[in-house]
DNA sequence: GCTTGATCGTTCGAATTCTAAGCAAGTAAG
DNA sequence: CTTACTTGCTTAGAATTCGAACGATCAAGC
């Protein structure tokens, strides 16, 4: 079939699709479960869990944007809101004065510690329940390239830095 | 997350993480364009798309918030946008005369035509150029399957209108 | 030192989103 | 027909989100 517009077939559109709406009910899901069991929204939860997940347990506001995937000014707003719950700090960079790095605290590193489980559990049961065979290993793989591919070519969705892209 | 707790392993985390980040991403892009080529955001072209997709053009009120999961008074709020832009209109059903039929018109139907080539050339461009062999029939399938899964496990995101009765 | 330009984070205003409450219309039971 | 319950959509108000504008800091170049 070569036809003269490069479009999607069907099978792609419908894999398009069914992405978008896995990750949109998927985020309902789990932020339903996150707020029920620690009044935190999925975002907040991101940005927790990214710190938790950092060597230091902590990192300046742009690489915690971006990893998220989230507006310098949301992601301002969030942290004022968790720091106002004292699970994050805030203290600008030694290093460099204009930028701010955030730490979680222990408080903080509780609150993941408490609602990962539930969380992680609301994960396998919906996303994972379904799959078979080789399905976990090919999606994994899948959609880490796409993830590269995406972070490789920014159209002009997230910037994240203009100087260093190709040296990661 | 170096604990190796009965819940998810490494691979099923990246898996996780690797599909609401490129979810998230791939939304930002074609927001991006979407806004840029036809002024309209991601979830006005959800919306205008499943009514083109639509047998008649038309939908309830009720479906279409299930279809783009999106709440009733969010949608509600859309439709008055694009009914005022003159993509839709709304017209109470003659069968239900609570219920509300939403239709596309010409204009919208040809606002979709307009954008569309653009959106999917991104989609193609972002989505699927790093996809290699059966990646995509594998995504499709199991991404498939997933959605069906989430869709008959109604934590509480959407009600599709079903028996399922349970009084408080 | 002193410019020019880029980067970092916040603030501001507007737009969007959600939940809860409300109203109208259908359904079931008596 | 009336009462009670359910469903479909809208309204009201608060919370969140983004982009643009802003001040502050760094990095080069002179």
């Amino acid at each position: 079939m070569s036809d003269p517009s490069p479009g999607l077939n069907a099978e792609q559109l419908g894999a398009y699709f069914a992405l978008m709406e896995v990750s949109s009910l998927l985020q309902y899901a789990v932020d339903e479960h996150l707020r029920a069991d620690g009044d935190l929204s999925y975002v907040q939860f991101q940005i927790l869990a990214r710190l938790v997940d950092s060597p230091e347990g902590r990192l300046r506001m742009t690489d915690l944007a971006d990893g998220v995937v989230y507006s310098r000014s949301g992601l301002t707003y969030q942290a004022g809101l968790l720091e106002k719950r004292g699970l994050i700090t805030r203290a600008p960079s030694p290093d460099d004065e204009r930028s701010v790095m955030v730490t979680v605290t222990d408080a903080g590193r509780a609150l993941i510690a408490h609602v990962l489980p539930g969380h992680v559990e609301r994960v396998r049961q919906l996303l994972f329940e379904p799959m078979r065979g080789r399905d976990l290993v090919t999606l994994g793989g899948v959609l880490g390239r796409v993830r590269e591919h995406m972070r490789a070519t920014p159209p002009r969705s997230a910037k994240p830095r203009a100087g260093r892209n190709r040296a990661e």
